[in-house]
Order: C-alpha cells, then structure tokens, then sequence
DNA sequence: CTTTGTGAAATCCTTCACAGCG
DNA sequence: CGCTGTGAAGGATTTCACAAAG
C-alpha cells in the first residue's frame, strides 16, 4: 500500500524515527519492532505503525521492521539520499552558532556556504567558511545546487532577505527570525521561532502549576 | 464564552498574535480586525475568530479587537505577566547565542544564569553573565525562582542534564538536543530539534519540486 | 454595512482492536 | 505466539456560512 499522499503529522514524526534508526544501527540492532521505536520517541506503538504503513509495507509480522532498510526508506522519502547543501545567512550569535552546529552535518545537510549583508562581515571566516556578499546567491543556486536557506537575520530584515532568496532561485527556507513570511506559493518556508517556543512552554508550566495547587 | 480548556492548536498560535498585536500598538493602531491579523500571521480569519474566542468575548462587532486590551488578555493567559527567569544549562556555539539573544528579553523572559559542567567554562562570562556549575540550579530555583530551563547541551548529555533540572525542582524544560526525553509528568517538556526542522523542509521541498515537474 | 462569534459540516489525526502473516 | 497492518471509532481542528451586534 505504497505511495500515499502521506499526512502531514506523520512527515514531522519520521526525522524521530530516523534518529532512532540511526542510533540503533549504532548499536549493532538488526531489526527493532513498533514498540520498540514507540518506546525510544516517546509514542504508542499503533501511531508508529500507522505511520509507517504510510511509507508502504516494511516490517516483518512477529519479528518488526529492519532497521537498514527503513532507515533508507525514511532517507529517501525526506530527500535525504546526499549530503544537501545549504546556505546560511545572516552571521549573528544564532547563524555563527549554526554555522558550527554539527547536527545539520551528522544529519544529511552540509553547510555550503555562508551570507550577511554587512560589509565588515563579508570576507571573515566562520569555521571552514568565509562569508559572502547577498549578490553571491545566485551563483550559489547556479554552481553549487544550493536550493535551502536558512535565515538567521534581524527580524526587519527578514522578509526583505527572503525576496533576494526566492529572486536567486532557491525553493525552500528555515527561517529562524520572528513573524511571518510572505513567499510565492512554490517556495516552500518552515518557521522556528525561539521566543515562540518558550511562550508555549510557559502556557503548559503554568496550567499545570494550576491544577496542581487544586490538588 | 471565557475560560473554557484552550486547545493546543490555538495555544501554538497565540505567541503570533501577540507578536502581531505589539507591532500594531509600536505603528499607533489602536484596534485590528481579525482579517488585518490573519492577513499579518498568514492565517484565516475565521481561524483568529475561532482562536480569539477560546480567551473570551473581546472583539466588537463591525471595528474588530482593542490591540491594548487583547495584548493583555493573551499575556496573562501565557503566564507572561512578569519577566519570567530562564537558565540556560550548556554553554557551547548555541547556548551562547541563546545567551545573547534579546529575542528572550523582549518577549516576557529574563535570562537570570547560565550553566555547564565543563570546569573550564565555569566562572567564565558570557554577556553580562557568569557561567555557574551545576551544583548551583537548586539555589536558582529556591533563592531566584527560576522555573524554565532551556537545554541547549550535547545529545549525551541531555537525558542526565534534565534528571538533575528536575531533582532541583524546576517545573518546564526547553529542549534543543536531538532525541527524546523522559520526565516525570508534571514537568512540561517542549523540544526543538534544529536538524528536524531541516529534514521536514527537505521533505516538502522534494515534493514541490516533484509536483512542479509534472507539470 | 462591517465584522464578530459560533453552531454545524468537513477534514484531519489518533486510538482501538483484531484479523492475518511469519 | 508475537507483531504488523488496517478498517472503524472517536477526538481534535479547520472551514463554512450566517445570525446578530455595533
């Protein structure tokens, strides 16, 4: 039962799934089973497998899925099958800090190259990287394939950079500045905002600080 | 209609709102209907009606909401009614920008510590703060009343670093390490994974591009 | 005449529970 | 016997569309 449209909660789980794949692979497992992988991310084993029954018919019926062959499965439905370049622009505390992040290398993604519209920025290194001008991403798009933008700019600089962006061709952004993206339907634009995260957080602290003073 | 149980959904979107909301009040608007809001947060306006209506009847029919009035509301329903202390526990690339990152300050946080477990890094500073160990979270939490801890440590680390947040007695966990955490119950944990961001952008992105071909 | 607030419909997501395969 | 794959049930969220208020 292959090739379904898969849903949208299901495509945020599989990067859990890989992770845990991937470390499980480390560890010399063969094969794990629903509750197993339910049990590492922190889910139900039925949501795991109806997950996985999205991607089409891996697993084995009393043994569970093998962990090499769903690990490339879930690669190649994130399009994760190279290593993908991306571009990071804007070098402030966060883009310098995600410049050197590992995580984006151990991950599928390499850091190709990096952007700031500040003249005493430009021609600095950051790690293995020398930063570029804005007038450079074209290029990048044209040479080096890099399709992925990630923003770490100041908040009123934010929508303007992401116009030069979609201008220079690239198709998608991870745009770590606060507010909203105005984006031609094609470019696709996912938003992690960090205050954000901390407001949400705060609502849950303090509901069930609530109700365990009512208890 | 007030305080009914808000749901998750709409509680996500609250932190836009408010973001919304307190640059209408710096432009001088003085009320917003719920079309100039969803416009702003790339939402619809049945959905900010919908959302707005979980907090209570504060729109007027015909004009739209107070910016100051609503402003309010949604804060106190956050729990941001005063600067709420954070501590940021790993101070590596990431935990130093979100050190140094205003975004917390202007949006109802105060970043009161920072702390490692690396002897080198203690007593070292970091903006205008001083690297503490440890040992040091139970006295942040008795003496300063810190609640929230943002962990920004490595993978390895993270499961021990939040056992020992929890032991001091803090309440809410930010997480920005890989993989999942298990926490007792009353805690409440939020994750971002960076990497994840990047693995469901790559997703849509191979899909756009798919669907774009096609054609 | 504009814009809210909201039932009702439609859609999406999760959980249940079990048939069926290895 | 263990574990997957999945219909069907149950919840949650979004969208629709309109009555009512200013």
């Amino acid at each position: 039962m292959s090739q379904r449209r898969i849903p949208e909660a299901t495509v945020a789980r599989l990067p859990r799934y890989l992770q845990v794949l991937v470390e499980a692979a480390d560890a010399g497992q063969h094969t794990l089973s629903s509750d197993d992988l339910a049990k590492a991310s922190g889910l139900t084993s039925a949501k795991v497998r109806k997950d996985l029954s999205f991607l089409g018919t891996y697993g084995t019926r009393g043994v569970g899925y093998t962990v090499a062959q769903l690990t490339t499965e879930i690669s190649t439905v994130l399009g994760l099958s190279d290593d993908r370049p991306v571009v990071i622009i804007g070098i402030g505390n966060l883009g310098r800090a995600l410049a050197t992040y590992d995580g984006f290398t151990r991950r599928g993604f390499r850091v190709e190259a990096l952007v700031d519209a500040d003249p005493d920025k430009i021609g600095t290194r950051v790690g293995d990287l020398v930063v570029q001008a804005p007038q450079d991403l074209p290029s990048l798009v044209r040479d080096r394939g890099v399709t992925i933008a990630v923003l770490a700019t100041p908040a009123d600089r934010t929508q303007a950079v992401a116009d030069d962006v979609v201008a220079a061709g690239m198709t998608a952004i991870l745009n770590f500045a606060p507010g909203h993206l105005d984006v031609p339907d094609r470019i696709t634009v996912r938003s992690v905002d960090l205050s954000t995260e901390l407001q949400i957080l705060s609502f849950y602290e303090q509901l069930s600080q609530v109700s365990a003073a009512a208890s």
